[in-house]
DNA sequence: CGGACCGGTTTTATATTGCAACCAGATATT
DNA sequence: AATATCTGGTTGCAATATAAAACCGGTCCG
């Protein structure tokens, strides 16, 4: 294609986000990190896609500073790829993805997973938004105010 | 490109909800639709993207449930793109991402823009994830629970 | 020390992106 | 009423990104 554009410099910071990390391998390889993949075949094998394209996603994602390399916690001459306290602040999104999907993008019946909380074992409760008061925020209920540039 | 792989069938929700909604332009087209765009020449305006690729991105939408078209309110012959339900539960998705934005992608002092709660005009507070009981959940604190399809 | 595994790189074919030009119907202008 | 302009696209084209597969040097394992 001609060159993707970049939203590196738009002033949103969605569309920063999107940026960094809105690509689906991009996401899928937070998520494996999260459930505790650290090693470049691990990714390969659990993911399935081609090793070049596994490549260029690490290799981004450890430029944007959402993971790190660290020598091989086996000991061994590898390395593995870990996140980041910016990669560990994904976590939000992550559940946002999740519930959207749970519900809206499978049949009745499909086969799935859900996330649950880990001591009970019961479905979490939806993602809530509130303000610095406390009350609960609804698509409505919020508003984008404009921060100048400092200088 | 060799034809992107598909994540419609795949089991992970999160890897749907990507596959739906993890593009950068279609979460930017999401995100003008809240802020009250409507019409093709708006959003291609706003978003300075090719007419061609805001075509096929508005049709996947639409496809995908997300939008939908209705007769234009100004009483034209052309119509609007406004936000289903799924569409308008996009929103805990798209507060993840601008926090995240916020927290990560702005140097100290850049111009950017944040989320505030329209009657007091204050800063919200970071989305929250809590257990079926309360309980405030952390990354660590949750899990993923199969569930096998029906039948 | 020989073979398998690890973490890539290098082709190659094919999709996708984005720009620019074009176009028909609706709307606005004179 | 005729013409100009806006709207919502479509169509070509060039550049780039993706994916599959083959290849490859260093590790590790017995």
């Amino acid at each position: 294609m001609a060159k993707r554009t970049s939203l590196k410099d738009n002033a949103c910071p969605i569309a920063r986000s999107m940026e960094s990390i809105g690509d689906c391998w991009s996401m899928l390889i937070i998520r494996d990190a999260m459930m505790g993949l650290r090693r470049f075949s691990e990714f390969q094998k659990h993911l399935g896609l081609a090793k070049n394209i596994l490549t260029t996603r690490l290799r981004a994602l450890v430029a944007d500073g959402i993971l790190t390399t660290e020598p091989a916690s086996d000991g061994s001459a590898y390395q593995d790829y870990v996140l980041t306290p910016k990669g560990r602040a994904v976590f939000p999104i992550m559940v946002a993805l999740r519930q959207w999907g749970e519900d809206f993008a499978f049949a009745p019946g499909e086969a799935t997973n859900i996330m649950v909380d880990r001591k009970a074992g019961k479905r979490v409760r939806p993602l809530e938004l509130h303000a610095a008061d406390g009350r609960l925020l609804g698509v409505g209920d919020t508003a984008i105010k404009p921060v100048a540039s400092a200088g």
